[in-house]
DNA sequence: TATTGTTATACTCTATAACTATA
DNA sequence: TATAGTTATAGAGTATAACAATA
């Protein structure tokens, strides 16, 4: 009937943007929003890196990164100090508080993604994460 | 290895943003945009409406449809016309050479689609974009 | 009084340019 | 000279407010 729906940029534009409200309600309280809760968690699984890294792993700008890390350090999730390599650079650190948000972020997170799909059997849930991800992680081989 | 690519609103968001690149780039040299073509599909596929109905249908407020369609009718693509039930209102209806640009927009848009999705296989896209619509419509008749 | 289309304004998000301190 | 972080500015995109014509 709507033909929209039949529109692959259309369905990923809807859930994208779902997803994005979903997940930032859920880490409203934690003060921090999708971004930065990403750079927690990669901060926690990857360790301590400079913006400048931060910024090219994960696809934003340095100029976006500072006020990004600002809001994360003002919560006393992260400190910056500088790098011992180069005076230059800041090496981000996950404090203790922050690993802890981390933690509580990640859970919430993971449940507004099962609210997101919430339609979906648990397969298909998995089926439609493993195909999106086939989808991202081959194309960037390519590059 | 990355965590970001466990995320499923990250996945999401580069499969979205890229969609959109692609099919940007599709539909340039027919002077629409992503958006225009989208509404160029509504008008062929449900017929004429009213400014106020399109955007409340695609989910475009009523003060960003204005240019949208300036766009469209500079091209020759649609046509304003009063509305025989309410002068108030424009009924757009889409002229000939509007309606081949749509059946050529909509070849590029699936070709795009195709390379959006080049590295799975033709089931798994099919799979992919059945979960997605029932993720996507499920979800909208909740509302 | 409410609604359609329109315009102007404001607000958000992000990108660009320029500055400082280091290298 | 080039780079890390920072700041200020400019741009795209979108939402809000107000207006004229009509209901």
């Amino acid at each position: 009937m709507d033909p929209l729906l039949s529109r692959l940029s259309y369905l990923l534009g809807r859930l994208y943007m779902t997803s994005l409200t979903l997940e930032t309600e859920a880490l409203e309280d934690l003060g921090v929003d999708v971004k930065q809760q990403a750079v927690l968690t990669f901060l926690a699984e990857i360790g301590p890196v400079t913006q400048q890294q931060l910024g090219q792993r994960i696809g934003i700008d340095r100029t976006t990164i500072v006020t990004l890390v600002d809001g994360l350090e003002q919560h006393g999730y992260v400190e910056r100090e500088r790098s011992p390599h180069d005076r230059r650079a800041y090496q981000l650190t996950l404090t203790d508080t922050g690993r802890a948000a981390q933690k509580t972020g990640h859970k919430r997170v993971a449940k507004a993604e099962r609210a997101l799909l919430d339609n979906l059997t648990g397969p298909e849930r998995d089926t439609l994460k493993r195909l999106l991800a086939k989808a991202v992680q081959e194309r960037s081989t390519h590059l």
